[in-house]
DNA sequence: GAATGGATTGACTTTCTTTGACCAATACAG
DNA sequence: CTGTATTGGTCAAAGAAAGTCAATCCATTC
């Protein structure tokens, strides 16, 4: 068995149907699987990233900690699938404020989420001199980090 | 538990609904906790600046003091302070994590507004690649028209 | 058996915390 | 007034995590 696979189980392990949530300490870890701390970055960004459903926060200095939230529950289906397959590379703004007007009709965000993405998304807030192109790639990417993140607010 | 922590909840223990205001001695304090009197400047510097709606002032020599004032802001004016004065023309990710976690502490935007925002405006969201110098850019503007469109819902 | 791509490691960096040495202001005694 | 004891302030260095990245290793594929 590979390393990474038995630290990403165990990690697995200790994210149950009760907790959705681990905090754990990285060189504590390493020293347990005898690796490089860098190991478990490496892990975490294999296994535990964004795109396979979980959010990772982490800090430095003394105390310091990485948390896992997986963030893929019931509720949050139709949002990851938006994130996974609908959302592609691009996204204009006509199409961006689109979707996010048919998530308000279907309940699926709030209105002050709505208007807040709305806002972050619109060709004002983003009126820097880069071309097109890049904005909507911009666009894509930040409309997917909003939406996994409320998809973690509607997890169980 | 971080030490910086233990004394940041025991002075907010202190400032309570009742006190917004506490006094309290450097030395006092240091000795109760068994640490360097200077920690004490740090925990003020880091949790209890004016960004975290605080005020601090003291005095020295003999009978000397420092006395901390939770300060008293309404919603719309803290958020167009930001918009107008604090936030600039660029704004890092390491600047907009810090305010919106300020932000969120001082309850002018729900922890999923936080969420939403920080989500946004991460590295994760923005790795297109264009000058660190424009993302910075861009984050200053969108981080404004999050921040009104959040003032806009207050106000209604 | 070479090539490819994921896995592993370690050196270096960044961030946050804690301490201590030295500095500055204030009160009080003479 | 002046000197000294009593505070608090500043800053830089050391310490304690976690992050990054490039080099190497290794297993799978062709």
């Amino acid at each position: 068995m590979r390393l990474s696979d038995s630290i990403e189980s165990f990690i697995k392990t200790l994210l149950t149907d009760e907790s959705a949530e681990v905090e754990l300490k990285r060189n504590e870890l390493a020293e347990y699987f005898g690796c490089a701390p860098s190991q478990i970055n490496y892990v975490l960004a294999t296994r535990f990233s964004p795109d396979h459903g979980y959010l990772t926060e982490s800090r430095r200095g003394g105390g310091g900690y990485i948390r896992i939230v997986r963030v893929v529950e019931s509720g949050s289906q139709r949002l990851m699938y938006l994130v996974n397959e609908r959302i592609g590379e691009e996204l204009s703004e006509e199409e961006a404020l689109r979707l996010i007007s048919q998530l308000k009709d279907q309940q699926l965000v709030t209105p002050q989420e709505a208007s807040l993405m709305s806002s972050a998304l619109s060709t004002r807030a983003m009126a820097v001199p880069i071309p097109d192109a890049l904005k909507n790639a911009l666009r894509a990417r930040m409309m997917k980090s909003m939406l996994m993140s409320i998809a973690a607010r509607n997890r169980g």
